[in-house]
DNA sequence: TTCTCTACTGTGAACGCTCACAGAAGCATG
DNA sequence: CATGCTTCTGTGAGCGTTCACAGTAGAGAA
């Protein structure tokens, strides 16, 4: 009545064999294939080679389905992308990031599910997901602080690996982060290195760490050269392109007389240069403009912006490392990577 | 000695209710639940009504391991990205692609697997996975053709919608594209009707839809308005911005009265529209530029590119639509979605 | 010899679900 | 009153794996 071994129906698929047929190909029983599969510890030589070779004969792949349902790991995890809908696509850096864990995933032979959280409903929908043990894991990117997902997360007890340090509660959320104060640090002693006395920032949004780490960067290098602190050289933006060309409109009223800029993304930074190129200013010997991030677009602005590279390449390996570190039990802990000036024509 | 019912461990995660504690909750059995859960057919509204009350009072999620390891399913499809590694990821093209499929699957309630397989080694492994049953169906965005990917799923019988129409064997193979034909004829039409004679192209590589089906739209639009076909107007290039530059560069010195290019995407455009600029050419006074794609990059521009625009939601939408069909075991088909012109200030 | 220890192997029993089937109840038909 | 049909419900089996446990064989020690 059951199937013949190795059956296969005439059209569509052929029946995957299963554990039972390696054991029974290989003569020895399902346990002791269990155990090659699974590190191969217990097991004889003689029983190793010939489970592989019956592996490779009938072309063996394990039913993640099955094992999951026993061990209750899913051996997979979710890319998790909450709040400011297509923006973080438009984001050069988040194509990085997300290229980067996939690729780290993949080199342990772990799936990632990308998961978009746009509206609250997605958001709700993305963590019954979750926390039903679908996926070990989460790798959080988002934008904003207090995000409530992050605060949900935790209290399911969820491994967790944040990009960019989490400006609310931290304790039990790992994160990987960029030296965004450091960065600004350097960029801004730069600009004073090459003879700039005037020198003005554009910020990122308050409530990111971007946003707030950059901007004490920028205050602190300030006041170590000697520079006096000057409230109108500081002006607000959101990350947009849009938001750097009025930031520096506004700048060019208050303080004609500015010789850089320290602007806290390349793509605000490229807002920056249209303004000033409009304005008639020539970049650099008129004002210097330095950005943040290295993204394709400082090469392809004119001119080529200088600017503080990410390490976008490392940030997503140590998130992937990180995050499975957690799902085996290791506690949370921050990670702070360093940033480098790439130096181009713009300052 | 089991553990009592509902029971949580001090520390860590409770065990999450089975569909077991639904039915004792509800005072009815599992098949009841399990119906209830599949489309509630022969199950009665009294039983309806309790066991949805179970299910929210006990926050009952269905373990999807348990539920794929009998019906062969895993509700999950991958979205497969072979070829060209970076390239795609700095097509914004490619992000809304993404975005719109994650989406589209994310309203029926089935992950997206992220899949990205840049090297032979990695395809190899993908490969697998796939083959395995892991994945119902499979999202292809491949950019050139004769991918070996295609014939070995197609050979696996696993269900498979490709982005764009391939170029060799398309039988079984379902596939959504933009017109990318008639979004030439369009565009070469309307630089036509603006008074433009000397009218040159730059094609995109002629392994990919886009650089074949582009070109004839070109070509087929000339003879049409009674231009004579002259070779040295179409320059050949292969997508990117600096392949824009060069065919610029070349069409000024092989034609120099050329009055009007259409460029098969945005990004080799504005690569022209800089050769022009240096060459002291005004766009459009002298010369009209028209685009393909209507990234973000062709609003961004100077001037605006007036350009093609590709429906990319409603070709991620179409492509997630017919891979769920085919998965129910429709038969392959394909669809071509029509494109748009964008007039902007470049033509 | 007998015992213990180690290295290895096989065997049920789960895991949580769906599916096929059997059966019960209600109602109309012969 | 039996028979058939429809609607609904519960039950046992089994999906393919891992895990705990029981067992075997061989080596070395007593």
């Amino acid at each position: 009545m059951s199937r013949s071994s190795t059956s296969r129906s005439a059209e569509g698929r052929r029946r995957p064999p299963t554990i039972h047929d390696v054991a029974r190909e290989a003569g020895v029983s399902r346990g002791t294939v269990s155990r090659v599969l699974n590190g191969g510890h217990y097991v004889s030589p003689a029983a190793q080679d010939a489970v592989n070779a019956a592996i490779r004969k009938t072309g063996y792949v394990v039913n993640r389905h099955a094992r999951s349902l026993i061990t209750g790991r899913s051996d997979s995890v979710a890319f998790l992308l909450t709040e400011p809908q297509e923006r973080f696509f438009e984001d050069p850096n988040f194509n990085v990031l997300l290229r980067g864990c996939t690729q780290a995933l993949a080199d342990r032979d772990i799936p990632l599910l990308l998961m978009i959280a746009g509206t609250a409903d997605e958001r709700r929908r993305n963590l019954r997901y979750i926390e039903a043990g679908h996926v070990d894991g989460v790798l959080l990117v988002s934008s904003h602080s207090g995000d409530p997902v992050v605060t949900q997360l935790r209290r399911a007890g969820v491994p967790l690996v944040a990009c960019g340090k989490p400006l609310g509660q931290t304790a039990k959320v790992g994160y990987v982060a960029a030296d965004d104060r450091d960065g600004a640090r350097e960029m801004v002693r730069y600009l004073y290195a090459s003879g700039r006395r005037r020198i003005a920032t554009v910020t990122g949004p308050p409530d990111t760490p971007g946003g707030v780490e950059r901007l004490a960067g920028y205050r602190e290098t300030l006041a170590e050269c000697g520079l006096p602190a000057d409230e109108s050289l500081i002006v607000p933006g959101d990350y947009s392109r849009a938001s750097g060309e009025a930031a520096a409109g506004l700048l060019l009223e208050r303080a004609p007389d500015v010789d850089a800029v320290f602007v806290a993304s390349d793509l605000m930074a490229q807002g920056v240069l249209d303004t000033l190129a409009r304005a008639g200013r020539r970049v650099p010997e008129d004002v210097a403009v330095g950005g943040f991030d290295d993204s394709p677009a400082a090469v392809a602005s004119r001119p080529p912006l200088t600017t503080i590279r990410q390490p976008w390449d490392r940030i997503s390996a140590e998130m992937v490392r990180m995050l499975l570190a957690r799902i085996g039990g290791e506690e949370a802990a921050g990670v702070i990577l360093p940033t480098e000036l790439v130096r181009r024509e713009s300052a």
